[in-house]
DNA sequence: GCCATATATGCGTCAAGGAATATTTATGCG
DNA sequence: CGCATAAATATTCCTTGACGCATATATGGC
């Protein structure tokens, strides 16, 4: 658990919002969070791996997809560093959760 | 209040030290910090000046000596974000106070 | 005005990090 | 096996920002 790979991580616009959407929504896929975004995929998964060297986010994958998800065991500091994205650091969020429900073909989760 | 500022702020090292130290003590003036961070004037004096531009400290003039505090009335998430700080996020906290405590020299405050 | 202390700032250098495109790998289906 | 989709990586370019040093500014006392 490196501390400056945490606010690193936290320091990006487009890593906030990912992170506010899964704070917000569990799970969500590459494709999810690119259409959520509206940004391209490879930008998207190379800020996907970033948080995922940090150790705030875990991939699985389904079939094709690949989701990601908060790690379960963060420290209490960081968990309420993420709580307080939605709460004021994340403006965007709203606008970035109507693109995720309007996306078209959004794939089917088989577990959880 | 530009919320890119905030992150920008704290996600460097020395800074947090810095706001650390502030939300431990209240506040302290520039050779209080050179002395408990044990580094050079300038770069404290560019740091602390960085928190100013980000809306996150404001200083105060007493004689020679420049104090800075944190600003009273931050929104409600970066109070939390600060309040994270000695709470597992700047492990350094402990020695920059011991050091700040053997201080030698340290200016006396008229009014707070 | 002169000097000492405290603080701020200009400047050159350097490395880290983000963006965009292209390419590669992995999975599913026929 | 070949194709299509999803995702990851590699490359290149460019901007930002931290550092160290030197210097400038401000205040107080004489």
């Amino acid at each position: 658990m490196d501390t400056q790979l945490i606010f690193d991580a936290v320091a990006d616009a487009t890593r906030r919002r990912i992170l506010a959407l899964l704070v917000a929504q569990g799970e969500l896929c590459v494709c999810e969070l690119t259409a959520a975004l509206d940004d391209i995929q490879p930008k998207v998964s190379r800020h996907l791996g970033v948080l995922k060297d940090a150790g705030i986010v875990v991939p699985r994958r389904e079939g094709t997809w690949m989701f990601y998800r908060l790690v379960a065991t963060l420290p209490a500091w960081v968990d309420a560093l993420l709580e307080t994205l939605p709460r004021g650091a994340a403006p965007e969020l709203k606008a970035d959760l109507k693109r995720l429900k309007g996306m078209a073909g959004r794939p089917e989760r088989c577990a959880a």
